[in-house]
DNA sequence: AAAACGGGGGC
DNA sequence: GCCCCAGTTTT
């Protein structure tokens, strides 16, 4: 079996426990702001903070006139709430001036936004434009590790890695399945290998 | 290369 | 009560 095989096969296997999630109707704006509002920040929290968001400020223009202090408190439970709350207006209003008010489909011009990484810039690619990108963030990098797909010490190696084994259609569920089996079973300390469905799968050993 | 930003959950 | 976490920017 070789590593195509191997994660076509891993994948059938999670696919069977957990559903993908579509976050925010695919509406690019709201992708980019959830996806800025979850950086270090639990599924949980990053909900809260988005719900909270857009339940007052709906839109691009209401978020950006928005009083800081409002958009600090509603996000708060995102944590980090003071330089996500300047992000998020910041980005807006760049959105607004520069792309009359729509949000970029391509690398660089997504990267130069503020609080815009490579994760999240190809959150945005993938998740809102369909576009073929892999959203590395820290469960990803180390799951992909631990099953032996992967021998990487940074992120951005495991990207590269990534795109030539992973068959391209399976690109825009990557992520969010890795993170739900990252959180419930493949977590960053003591793994749960004991309830793990990929037994035979993993090269990881959990002694 | 390392610090800083932060609330919430696990133990 | 301490340690860890869906990153990015700044020093």
């Amino acid at each position: 079996m070789d590593k195509t095989e191997q994660v076509i096969e891993i994948f059938k296997r999670l696919k069977e426990i957990y559903t993908i999630r579509i976050f925010e109707g695919k509406d690019p704006y709201k992708v980019l702001i959830r996806t800025i509002l979850s950086q270090r920040t639990r599924d949980e929290n990053t909900d809260q903070a988005t719900a909270n968001l857009f339940n007052k400020y709906p839109d691009i223009n209401s978020v950006a006139n928005a009083p800081v202090e409002d958009i600090e408190e509603l996000v708060h439970p995102a944590g980090f709430y003071h330089v996500k709350a300047a992000r998020i207006q910041e980005v807006s209003q760049i959105i607004i001036d520069e792309y009359d008010g729509v949000v970029p489909d391509n690398m660089k011009e997504l990267l130069d936004l503020p609080g815009v990484g490579r994760k999240t810039a190809n959150c945005v690619l993938v998740f809102a434009f369909c576009k073929p990108a892999i959203p590395v963030d820290t469960h990803v990098h180390r799951i992909s590790n631990r099953w032996g797909l992967v021998d990487t010490s940074k992120p951005e190696q495991t990207e590269l890695e990534l795109m030539k084994i992973v068959p391209k259609d399976m690109w825009i569920e990557l992520n969010d399945i890795m993170v739900q089996f990252g959180q419930t079973i493949c977590k960053p300390t003591s793994p749960q290998c004991g309830d793990c469905p990929l037994i035979g799968l993993c090269a990881f050993d959990n002694g």
